[in-house]
DNA sequence: ATGGTTTTTACTGCGTC
DNA sequence: GACGCGGTAAAAACCAT
């Protein structure tokens, strides 16, 4: 096992590191706590009183109020915008209910001409080509995200880097598909929710090669910072797959946590040792399943997970009784 | 392209129900 | 005899250089 190969999965604790390198949380002058200082829009060290940022933007409401009515009275904001539309849900839509601003149904001719005027407005709404591509991507995104079970906010996640992406002009050379399959990827990771490359190219109409390469490519040039995936989060959903009690789960997070201890996770692949972790746990609590049953729903090899818990368990040994 | 890993595939033997 | 499990060797996949 050299160092090169470690890399690919033990680089969490690395850009933990490099992540507080770069960005400063203490005061240069004297190591003091910051204190961000919104009304002025600066931040400030609560030791010496350093300003280190000033002219911040200042995202709150420019008006003040001072009760609960006043702030109703003041407050004039509409729904909130959603990266999740290909114009954020900015633009006019035209109303499907053929009804004035009264609720009165309008006249046949009327209603004709309602008509028109939604046809030409979807038309000049999707004009442009980088609309008429996020409205296409957004699509693919949301329907991957249904069929994977994907929460909303991994959707938010995945159509905003979908935008960056497109921002940056990473579109050229590479499908729509492919990048809004791996704008979905990367999102499902930041959230602590991954989903396997297998599992994403199941309901991709890419193929996994290209997902894979350009997921790389979007993060390397987005300069995205995502760690491997924590196989404690694959736990839970292979436990309730197997319709296992809490207790496997419970255990099975044990073990990879004293794993990780060891350092025996590294350079694993994180869906391998998470099932490796159900099937040893579910032995500690007598539950009865096969492994041939748990490398089913994780997709994994059954060899793999043989080696795993095997090693799993022994690294449980050493640290009860070293 | 290469070299060093890990994972998968395929196969075999053992014990149990 | 089918099934679950363990192990092994060789092939394939993977990743950093």
């Amino acid at each position: 096992m050299t160092d090169t190969t470690i890399r690919r999965y033990t680089s969490e604790r690395e850009t933990r590191e490099e992540q507080s390198d770069g960005e400063e949380v203490v005061c240069p002058e004297c190591e003091g706590n910051l204190a961000s200082d919104a009304e002025h829009g600066e931040t400030v060290c609560e030791e010496c009183g350093l300003v280190v940022e000033e002219d911040e933007i200042d995202p709150g409401p420019e008006w003040r109020a001072f009760d609960a009515a006043e702030k109703d009275e003041k407050s004039r904001v509409g729904a909130p915008t959603t990266n999740m539309m290909h114009d954020k849900g900015l633009s006019t839509n035209i109303g499907w209910q053929d009804k004035d601003a009264y609720g009165n149904s309008l006249s046949s001719r009327q209603r004709e001409k309602m008509q028109r005027l939604r046809t030409w407005n979807e038309r000049f709404r999707t004009r442009d080509s980088k609309e008429r591509n996020l409205k296409q991507a957004l699509g693919e995104i949301d329907r991957m995200a249904s069929a994977l079970g994907l929460p909303e906010n991994v959707r938010e996640t995945a159509s905003v880097i979908y935008r960056r992406a497109l921002d940056e002009d990473l579109l050229p050379g590479r499908s729509i598909e492919g990048v809004a399959t791996s704008a979905l990827y990367a999102a499902a990771r930041q959230a602590d929710t991954p989903r396997s490359l297998d599992e994403i190219a199941a309901v991709s109409r890419v193929e996994k090669d290209e997902i894979a390469r350009t997921y790389r490519y979007v993060v390397r040039e987005l300069g995205l910072e995502i760690q491997p995936a924590d196989p404690e989060s694959y736990v839970p959903r292979f436990v309730s797959d197997l319709d296992l009690p809490e207790e496997v789960e419970r255990r099975a997070r044990d073990l990879l946590a004293t794993a990780k201890r060891q350092g025996v996770h590294s350079g694993k692949s994180p869906v391998g040792l998470a099932a490796a972790a159900v099937y040893a746990a579910s032995l500690l609590a007598n539950e009865k399943v096969t492994q041939s049953a748990v490398s089913e729903v994780a997709n994994i090899s059954e060899v793999t997970i043989r080696n795993r818990y095997h090693e799993l368990l022994e690294a449980e040994e050493e640290f009860s009784a070293p």
